[in-house]
RNA sequence: GGCGGCGUACCCAAGUGGCAAGGGAGAGGUCUGCAAAACCUUUAUCCAGCGGUUCGAAUCCGCUCGCCGCCUCCA
């Protein structure tokens, strides 16, 4: 299995450090608002690698924090009127809502900054008494910055040369900081601020460090896998890697995975442009797997370009999707209704399935290739489609389309969609769609135009079906039934 | 200004040295009471442009053009 490494710029050959032990820890979310598309893909793409690695056998320990105290959080907090843990734990209830809906799977550990002032304030300790670190006096309490300087391999993960970085800074006039690259660990807090008692007084932590701390708490000192957006990598993830190493003399990460942007208009979706989309507005109209499809239909490296269009090519291909099974599964219940037109043999399936198989895994283990694992659902439907349509004898097809469900469902289980009945996806496009008729009362017009067609009332018939169809329901007949499908 | 990425058909999107995956849309056909679905055929002699390396390049190298990201909080 290959991995893309920010570090190394380069695919590499996962190999974990302890036997078959993965440590994964993702930066999770600053909790002061709804979750954006953005990240959810964030979300998706880590919930995928985790799955896919389970898949493999590994035995992984996933860690996703929530920042619950920050400048964001108190200016929340100010505005709405609440306390600054009121505001987290509003936001963390919601993001579970949004989370959950996405079919995102809990991590092992979900730990917040606030529950690690401890491990943070004795790690901030050490790199004070290592010489990494100094303090400065910012009204009644100190302030602790780490001193970037002592830490000559700063820059090697974002591929910034120090002296670029001080070039381009804006010098702020107040800052009495060593440099301007240097950065706090903890904070002196001001009036008014929440703080934690700290031998430098009362404050509170800066960003970068809970990481530190809560990744050592719950995998160690060097976690196999640190992932997270494209944009942690500077300054959060670089400034990580410097006081990690500088505290416990080990490499920090081994892998270091980071998704890609979403797009709107080319540009990267942000608060500060104010074009982004967040995840529950995006539910109101489209299903969750919609959404989950869409994300993951390009590789998690790309920018995705977020577009009306694109969530209705992503529902027009599950739609064929469910289709085909619908298809599958009704031949295994009403069989061979017609002579065989052909004779495609059994064992040329059992290879196909075979090949599916093997595709799905050579894309997810060239760096979770998640649009040509999507890819090999749809030829393998392909196949099966032009096997049915050769209409096998059933006691032949059926246990070949057995297995063939059996398969399919094995592996959507990792990406986590193509998981619902063909009926279940109907019935979540009516919710979608915002139709109000349910599925009793289509299958009651079903049911009226049936007899209408026996009596070869087709007048009465095709008024059913125009009827249905001005509210979004089409109708397709087959050999023995009629299904019925939300127009898309 | 520094560093990095991207540019593949009408649209989305794989492919990183050996005849250009997949999905959507379009056209023609088979099937069908009608319709749909499905299947078959078809849609890039070519991968932003120009040059180079090679028996051979979308894939490697150089330059040009265009777009984007990071350098400040950000998934």
């Amino acid at each position: 299995m290959k991995v893309y490494n920010t570090m190394t710029a380069k695919k590499e050959v996962f190999t974990p450090i302890r036997d078959n032990f993965v440590g994964v820890y993702a930066c999770g979310v600053t909790v002061y608002d709804y979750c954006h598309i953005g990240h959810a893909r964030s979300a998706v793409v880590f919930d995928v690698i985790i799955r896919y690695l389970r898949y493999k056998g590994f035995d992984v320990k996933y860690v996703r924090n929530f920042t619950d105290i920050d400048d964001k959080i108190i200016k929340r907090a100010n505005e709405e009127g609440l306390s600054w843990n009121e505001v987290s734990e509003k936001y963390i209830n919601e993001y579970y809502k949004d989370m959950d809906a996405l079919g995102i799977e809990r991590a092992n550990v979900e730990p917040k900054a606030t529950e690690h002032i401890q491990e943070m304030i004795n790690i901030v300790q050490s790199l004070l008494d290592k010489g990494f670190a100094y303090t400065l006096q910012e009204g009644e309490s100190k302030s602790v910055y780490f001193e970037v300087s002592k830490f000559p391999e700063y820059g090697k993960l974002s591929k910034k040369q120090l002296s670029d970085l001080l070039a381009g800074v804006r010098v702020d006039v107040n800052d009495l900081k060593k440099s301007p690259a240097d950065f706090v660990l903890w904070k002196a807090s001001k009036e008014g601020e929440p703080w934690w008692e700290s031998p430098w007084g009362k404050g509170r932590p800066g960003w970068h460090i809970e990481c530190t701390a809560m990744s050592m708490r719950h995998i160690g000192e060097t976690l196999d896998i640190h992932g997270g957006g494209a944009d942690l990598i500077f300054p959060h993830h670089e400034n990580e890697i410097a006081q990690s190493e500088s505290y416990s003399g080990k490499e920090f990460a081994k892998y270091w995975i980071h998704n890609g942007f979403i797009t709107i208009d080319k540009e990267k979706m942000s608060k500060s442009l104010g074009n982004f989309f967040t995840i529950r507005e995006i539910l109101q109209r489209y299903d969750a797997e919609v959404v989950r499809f869409f994300l993951l239909s390009s590789h998690y490296r790309s920018p995705l370009e977020f577009s009306q269009e694109q969530l209705m090519e992503a529902q027009a291909s599950l739609d064929r999707f469910y289709t085909s099974m619908d298809r599958i599964e009704d031949y295994i219940k009403f069989g061979q209704k017609q002579k065989p037109k052909g004779h495609v043999k059994e064992e040329e399936i059992e290879l196909s399935i075979k090949d599916f198989a093997k595709e799905f895994e050579r894309a997810m283990d060239d760096d979770f290739n998640t649009a040509i694992a999507i890819a090999s659902f749809f030829e393998l439907l392909r196949i099966i489609n032009r096997y049915i349509d050769a209409v096998p004898p059933l006691d032949r097809a059926e246990p070949i389309l057995s297995r063939v469900k059996g398969e399919i469902s094995k592996y959507s289980a990792i990406l986590n969609i193509f998981n619902k009945t063909p009926q279940q996806w109907q019935v979540a496009l009516l919710k979608t769609k915002k139709i109000t008729l349910s599925e009793a009362e289509i299958n009651q017009k079903i049911l009226e135009r049936k007899k209408a067609r026996e009596d070869k009332d087709y007048k009465r018939a095709d008024e059913i079906r125009k009827e249905l169809e001005a509210i979004g329901i089409v109708l397709e007949d087959k050999k023995d039934s009629t299904l019925w499908k939300v127009k898309l």
